[in-house]
RNA sequence: GGGCGGUUAGCUCAGUUGGCUAGAGCGCCUGCUCGACACGCAGGAGGCCACAGGUUCAAGUCCUGUACCGCCCA
């Protein structure tokens, strides 16, 4: 017999054959037009960051995307999945900047602005190809033609048609705000941007010598001690503050105090932000405090409130690298000791200051003090509340023109008006109409949409979208028909005007700079354009067709680090922009996590690289892994190990990955088998009257595997699908129906098992593809060559199809459901299993064909009697004889299961037979116990459903008959 | 400080609306080269379901609290 699959899998080679009939067949295209009238479904891609190369979580990410948009192709839908990648704009400024400086020793500002982004640009060219590259290795069916870049022309478009529509409705205002300053990066973060880590940091007891002595309590007072964390930032405290209840307020408020080394006056106001001090309290904060809290509006968020409630002046004492410095709004620094200061770094200058204190006596104290302190998630240093112009989108405000579509007022509870941009983005979950999976968390996104604050857009960084605003002295008139849209602001050097362009009028945009105007050299968050994405892919704002087909999408897969910062921006914008939410289903994912629970990463080692992955198991393999491990968890452990591949690398992967190859290799080999014996297949002279037992059986369990596998995957499971697959195929087709069919294959059944085989493994195959598309399209391919046809004449039909990929979802044929065969095959298992169990104690070879016999009530009889044929095979038994009054033979070894009593005759191992028999006894009596003590419970009897209790009152019928069956054994086996 | 998860076999995890003797894969033990597969076949051992209360005829499952681990937000 001629072989039809090489004997060993080999993933390489399966992955190229099945991604070259892919590319030929361009099936990942979607069709804009749709004059098929199919509906669509519509998937965007979480676009990878062009910073690095993918690790294993973008790969359960985008193995779960490519499951269900491969199951929505399969059925039929015209499908979409948009692939591209985000420009990332601190993050891959950031690595490029770290290379340029490491490989040639330069910094960004040694750089021409063009050429700078140049560079960068060349790194992204080079990430984009990688990460596309490890897309399509994983097997991803995105629409590649479609790819985007959330800075190519047609994302800029979009980005500046937006940015243009919330200038012009006053969403977008310049303000200046304390902001979350990263001074490494030097640029503004958003407060999502922002990492709490715990410090082990200082209390520092500084004290500020008061003008005049005060009597506080009788007795004379020279000075007033603060306690601070930050003692660098007194160079720009205003005032002191101090609990009005505080018992020395009265004494003390309004008193002016001289601050050290600046020499500058403050005073010393009332305050409730104050904690009093209590050196008993399980608070914290009152156990360190001295009651006086010194105040510096400039670089500290609740000292700004403080400022703000008692019009304090405000001075900035910093550079935006974060050293002290008397050029941005510091105008008293005359003093030797503050002359001194300037230029050193802010951590320089702690010390400094601290040291200063120290020598002058004024040193009260320095206590160890753990605390939050807020680091930047790009550079990790710790962030400084910083006094800085930007621009802010106004989240909560409300926009007139939106009241008509969406209506006004506040949503019910919040501040948050319907008609606002917040508004936008959280009524559709209110409704029902967004949903997350799992449901819970609808509430991460709820509370933060509540609770949201004004969106700082502005980046001080040169790669990104440059803030299309341009600005000039003196009032100036709108050209709203030309394109621009102006505002003037008021500042301290007299009226500005600002003008937003419409995109599409670089020739106004010369002209306008030839007059004066200057474009803002800031850049827009990379969320600004990251928000956008599910219909700026589309070609908004254009009316194209792929707008029309494919939006609004159908799900958004991701995790759920980003929920906020992205996801409720998306909505709010597909809102705004689109007037539709951009999917209905968030589908959040778990976080790969190594074997001890630590997130993967680049410094700790213990990342896996997709590739590699795919390298050491092959995609399909890595795939059916992932998929397996997904369930509502919000995090899935992977154990790492380094191995070594053939190619003589050692690299990271993960042992968990020989699940799916294991599995593969079973597919594989089973459809070996199959192919074996399939030559000839003719669907014409199939009769369903000739399918035996097993065949009804084993079509009846595909039958509830489909049912389970589509169920499934519509409520976004995936372990649970791929589980009853794997249960089917491994354990019910491959462990017990190839085996019965394998004596058929050899005799007049032959024709009647090979289109029940071709049929069953054509369908095992289709469902298999959302999860392992390579090895799954290889084998179908040689399916469709050696049976074409895979049709149950007057049964159920599988449609040919040219590739699996395109090939039609199994639809579930409930009249193929056969209660009564599920039920004969488990009877005949049972039997085989306990005739293996039999051997295996008894330390019978397997080779060595035994005789025997059964004696059960007519019905379970029947059974045995009519499929002798299947014990006999899968058991090793010659002679099998079937009576409705046997007795056990002399030198039998007896089993009882459920109403049969079997005898495996030849067998003399006696004290083997008694270790049986007891622990049978054992286990039959451990049922028993708890069901007596339950239906002697008059509780249970009286209180319990009526079908529970006679439930239980059958099992015990039949426990104990059992029971007494055995003990009747083991009793024989003594007089023996 | 607020919110959300997790804790089930040696390991990684399932366990739907409470209801038969709590499951899987890996690992472990025993035995198997019989023509698909040793990445395999057959059999087996292994669990006080974190802890303490409560609700119920009945709790891994529901409620309250505690401990530990983790994530998000301030």
């Amino acid at each position: 017999m001629q072989e039809q699959l090489p004997k060993i899998y080999e993933p390489k080679a399966i992955e190229a054959e099945a991604q070259a009939i892919w590319a030929q067949g361009n099936y990942v295209h979607a069709d804009a037009e749709a004059a098929s009238g199919r509906r669509a479904y519509t998937i965007v891609i979480p676009p990878p960051n062009v910073t690095a190369a993918l690790h294993l979580g973008h790969a359960l990410n985008n193995t779960l995307q490519d499951v269900l948009i491969r199951w929505r192709r399969m059925q039929g839908f015209n499908t979409l999945w948009m692939p591209g990648t985000d420009h990332a704009g601190i993050a891959t400024q950031t690595v490029v900047e770290k290379r340029l400086l490491a490989e040639e020793g330069r910094r960004r500002t040694d750089f021409a602005r063009e050429e700078f982004v140049a560079r960068v640009q060349a790194w992204k060219d080079e990430y984009e190809a990688c990460i596309l590259g490890q897309l399509k290795a994983m097997g991803c069916s995105c629409d590649w033609p479609r790819t985007r870049f959330t800075m190519d022309e047609i994302c800029a478009k979009a980005v500046r048609a937006n940015f243009f529509k919330l200038f012009a409705d006053g969403l977008i205002y310049r303000g200046k705000r304390l902001v979350n300053w990263d001074p490494a990066t030097q640029t503004v973060l958003a407060d999502d941007e922002v990492e709490h880590e715990t410090v082990q940091g200082n209390f520092w007891y500084l004290r500020y010598p008061l003008v005049d002595v005060e009597m506080v309590d009788g007795s004379a007072t020279s000075y007033v001690t603060v306690a601070t964390t930050r003692p660098e930032t007194m160079l720009g405290d205003t005032a002191v503050a101090m609990n009005p209840s505080d018992p020395r307020a009265k004494a003390l408020v309004g008193r002016m105090v001289r601050l050290p080394i600046v020499g500058r006056l403050i005073p010393i106001v009332a305050d409730e932000h104050v904690v009093l001090p209590n050196p008993d309290s399980d608070d914290e904060k009152a156990r360190f405090s001295t009651g006086f809290l010194k105040v510096t509006p400039a670089h500290d968020p609740d000292d700004w409130q403080i400022g703000q409630r008692h019009s304090l002046p405000v001075i900035n004492v910093m550079a935006p690298d974060g050293s002290i410095s008397d050029k941005h709004g510091w105008d008293d620094a005359t003093t030797p000791e503050a002359q001194s200061l300037l230029g050193m770094d802010r951590f320089e200058a702690r010390e400094a200051i601290v040291e200063w204190f120290r020598m002058e006596g004024l040193l009260d104290d320095v206590r160890p003090y753990v605390h939050e302190v807020g680091h930047s998630y790009r550079s990790h240093v710790p962030i400084e509340p910083y006094l800085s112009d930007q621009w802010y989108v106004a989240v909560k405000k409300p926009v007139e023109h939106l009241a008509k579509k969406f209506g006004e007022g506040l949503i019910q509870g919040t501040d948050v008006p319907v008609n606002s941009l917040a508004g936008l983005a959280l009524k559709p979950l209110l409704d029902g109409r967004l949903r997350f999976i799992p449901d819970r968390y609808g509430k991460t996104y709820q509370t933060w949409v509540e609770n949201l604050r004004d969106w700082p857009i502005s980046r001080q960084l040169w790669w990104g979208h440059q803030i299309p605003v341009w600005s000039r002295e003196g009032k100036h008139p709108n050209r709203c028909d030309y394109g621009t849209f102006c505002t003037t602001v008021e500042t301290d050097q007299g009226p500005v005007t600002y003008a937003s362009v419409k995109p599409g009028f670089e020739e106004l945009e010369r002209a306008m700079e030839a007059e004066g105007w200057v474009r803002d050299a800031d850049v827009l968050d990379t969320w600004f354009s990251s928000a956008l994405w599910p219909f700026s892919t589309l070609g908004w704002p254009d009316d194209t067709p792929e707008m029309k087909t494919f939006y609004p999408g159908d799900v958004l897969c991701t995790a759920r680090e980003i929920i906020t910062l992205w996801v409720s921006r998306m909505v709010m914008m597909g809102q705004y922009c689109a007037g539709d939410i951009p999917f209905k289903d968030v589908y959040i994912h778990a976080m790969i996590q190594d074997g001890q629970g630590r997130k993967m990463s680049k410094s700790l080692g213990n990342g896996i690289d997709p590739l590699v992955a795919i390298d050491s198991h092959g995609a399909d393999a890595m795939r059916f892994t992932l998929a397996s491990m997904t369930t509502d968890t919000q995090d899935i452990r992977m154990p790492v190990a380094p191995m070594e591949l053939p190619d003589g690398r050692t690299v990271n992967t993960s042992p968990k990955f020989d699940i799916g190859r294991n599995f593969c290799n079973k597919l594989w080999n089973a459809s070996r088998f199959a192919m074996m014996n399939l030559e000839g297949t003719s669907p014409e002279g199939f009769d369903a009257a000739d399918m035996d037992l097993t065949d009804r059986w084993i079509l009846s369990r595909l039958t509830r595997t489909v049912q389970e596998v589509t169920a499934g995957l519509e409520a976004f499971k995936y372990n649970e699908p791929l589980s009853a697959i794997y249960r089917f195929f491994w354990n019910d087709l491959c462990d017990w129906h190839l085996e019965w069919a394998k004596p058929r294959m050899q005799d007049e059944r032959r024709g009647t098992a090979q289109n029940v085989l071709a049929f069953v493994l054509d369908q095992a195959l289709r469902l298999l593809h959302p999860f392992i598309p390579f090895i799954t399209e290889g084998i179908f391919q040689k399916l469709n060559d050696l049976a074409p046809t895979r049709r149950l004449n007057g049964v159920v039909d599988a449609p040919a199809a040219e590739a699996l990929m395109i090939g039609a979802w199994p639809e579930a044929a409930d009249g193929l459901i056969d209660e009564t065969a599920e039920q004969r095959i488990s009877a005949v298992q049972n039997v085989v299993r306990a005739i293996r169990d039999i051997r295996s104690r008894h330390n019978i070879a397997p080779s060595r064909m035994l005789d025997a016999s059964a004696s059960a009530p007519e019905a379970s009889a029947a059974i045995l009697r009519e499929n002798a044929d299947l014990v006999q095979t899968l058991a090793g038994i010659q002679h099998f004889t079937v009576g409705t009054d046997i007795d056990k033979a002399a030198d039998a070894a007896a089993a009882i299961v459920e109403d049969i009593q079997l005898y495996v005759h030849g067998v003399v191992d006696r004290e083997a037979e008694r270790q049986r028999l007891t622990k049978q006894k054992q286990q039959l009596e451990n049922g028993v116990g708890p069901l007596r003590a339950k239906l002697s419970n008059d509780n249970f009897v009286t209180r319990a459903k009526p079908e529970v209790i006679e439930q239980a009152r059958q099992r015990l019928a039949e426990l104990t008959e059992q029971l007494a069956a055995v003990e009747s054994h083991l009793k024989q086996l003594d007089n023996e």
